[in-house]
DNA sequence: CATGAATGAGCATTCATTCAT
DNA sequence: AATGAATGAATGCTCATTCAT
């Protein structure tokens, strides 16, 4: 009877996560607002009704989509070594973890990005659990080594969004259906390192 | 009766812009699904009847303005004087073009841009117009310098999407609310002229 | 552009009759919640869409009613004759003002009071536009009366009660079908006449 | 196994009242259509799967609490002793004993009757249940009294109609919230018996 | 050309009912 | 008997589009 029940919960979560797949997929092929709930349930293989059982209604989806996605978000393990070692190499692992996490998400982002760039509430949400998340992490790095002289001396802050700016930017040339860059996909990371990272080094380093 | 009638012409033209300024601000406030005929009517002070004597129907708005983007986007003297001057200087002299022309479309984009994300016929279209068109000029101004000696010798293909990337990445983090990014906008092309070019020059080059 | 053209005005008004008639209509068939607005737009010759251009949604329309029906609530010429007269006269004639327009109104009056039971907005309103207004002018009436010495010293606020509760009641019974009470209606204001108002007299009157 | 097991009998009633009570407090505070069967489930501390082993359905409910209802009609001892009293103190007894009733059920008797009068069957069940029998008994009443001229020469079967209205529209006025009602309910039977029954007396008897 | 009332297809949402456990 | 997750038919409402004036 308690909501604590592991069984249920179990049963509950799996349903949940069975919906917002399918409401993924929907929203990725026809956008959030072409997609019906019809749609989506008989991708879940539910009836619509059981949507309703597990969410307040179609415009909470996106949000749990979102919710999902940020669970993800953990910086792994591979990630958090990179941040003690050599700063290019840091760069490259950045780029590659983002392009990786990006091409394996890239259904739902392609789903919910469009809807997020116009519902306040999922954007505010977005901002906080991606944007910010990422950038705070990036921007105390950018100015601890340029204290300890690892970078030019560069305004983290503005540095920051640039290379954030980067990655979202990809993202949404790929949404836009660039086939370059969806081929040579894997290639990036390195040329986005070496973009933005050899412009990072200090003057002296170019001595 | 001629549909040459240069008077009638003027007219017809001014009666389309005025519709289509009232749809991008209305799209840009609400999204294009979530904006009515009926308020895109009242905004520009015309009948809902009257939008369907120009246009073939809501789903034509969107299109209409990304054509007269588009029709903005010739490059202008500045710009194309900076192609033939130095490489940095050209850099700074792009993404300052490209800043300014955000900021001042900002609405317009942010008014089609989830759009053209979702619609096909859209995406297709935005792409040739926008992302191709100075995508190709790019590509090319790269491979020409690199093969100059100019710039180190990176892949021009991978390179203009990095740095594409970056504009359009720039866009949506606007989009989103980035308020650092709004403040300090005027800031943004020298970061990312530095950011990117400094990375371009050929070893040579940092001796 | 006014919404003071007397034209439209009068079509508009025109239309929202049309739409409140045939509501009655269906409501007094199946009840508020068992009627649909496509049946409504049905009997009313028009499309579901055209309820919602003259009304909020379905919960307006019987509030529409009820206003429709307020609106004949004047008092009339002849019953504001009979409250100069003779007290038992007025009592025949109020009967019968009463009587008359239940039997008139019957259907608008079965259509919306089962909803006006259980509707607190739609109660409120009621209860002022009808309940009130009438109790007020008789409570007033019994009142001057009794201080005349025409009536028994009675307590007018609980006795205009007993009267209204009698016209209610009256009401709600044919409602549920009593044949006697439809059958031999025009002989009910005489019935209730003499039911109510020879109790009504003075002491005095009965030696 | 068998149906007429007593205990299992008596588990059932209860259950079948825990429903009914659950129900008319839900249809009294929301109005039948209102109302869910999660909420009735709710109320009454079963499941909603429950409520289906006891009862056909929804619309069996109100049926239920009519029916249960009808078996408080038994006339009580004291109203069966008046009977063959004084005119005038059988007329107290019985709107004494009516507005009792109607105190003690009002919850009931609100949550049902707007449904009541919307509801075919549940109209001609609740006329034959209350309307007719007490109206029966009431006629009879009048016709032998009017017989042996203890009240004066009145149609017995519209008085009853009247008298029965009274009943009916008090409990109306009730339900719609009539404040001056609520409070000063107990002085109305005295006040309708003296309405009432005064006109009901033979001429003979005002000298 | 302009208007805006009328249209009705389309959709999200609700909720009584079922049935496997 | 009891449960409550699943169901899906039913319905109120929206809004792009049409067309008579």
């Amino acid at each position: 009877m308690a909501d604590t029940d592991p069984i249920r919960e179990q049963l509950a979560a799996a349903r949940r996560n069975q919906i917002l797949d399918a409401a993924a997929q929907v929203f990725a092929a026809k956008g959030f607002h072409r997609a019906t709930t019809r749609e989506i349930a008989q991708a879940a293989g539910v009836s619509e009704g059981t949507i309703y059982n597990y969410f307040g209604g179609k415009a909470d989806l996106p949000a749990g989509i979102v919710m999902r996605l940020a669970d993800l978000e953990s910086l792994d393990a591979e990630l958090l070594e990179a941040l003690r070692g050599d700063v290019r190499a840091f760069f490259v692992a950045m780029f590659r973890h983002r392009a990786h996490r990006i091409e394996q998400s890239e259904e739902m982002l392609r789903a919910i990005l469009p809807e997020v760039l116009v519902n306040p509430d999922l954007r505010d949400r977005f901002r906080a659990d991606f944007v910010l998340r990422i950038a705070t992490l990036l921007e105390e790095y950018v100015r601890v080594r340029v204290a300890h002289g690892d970078l030019r001396p560069v305004d983290p802050e503005l540095v920051t969004r640039g290379v954030q700016g980067m990655f979202v930017g990809l993202l949404v040339l790929r949404i836009l259906g660039d086939e370059t860059l969806i081929e040579r996909w894997d290639e990036m990371p390195e040329v986005c390192a070496t973009l933005l990272f050899d412009g990072l080094v200090p003057e002296g380093g170019r001595r």
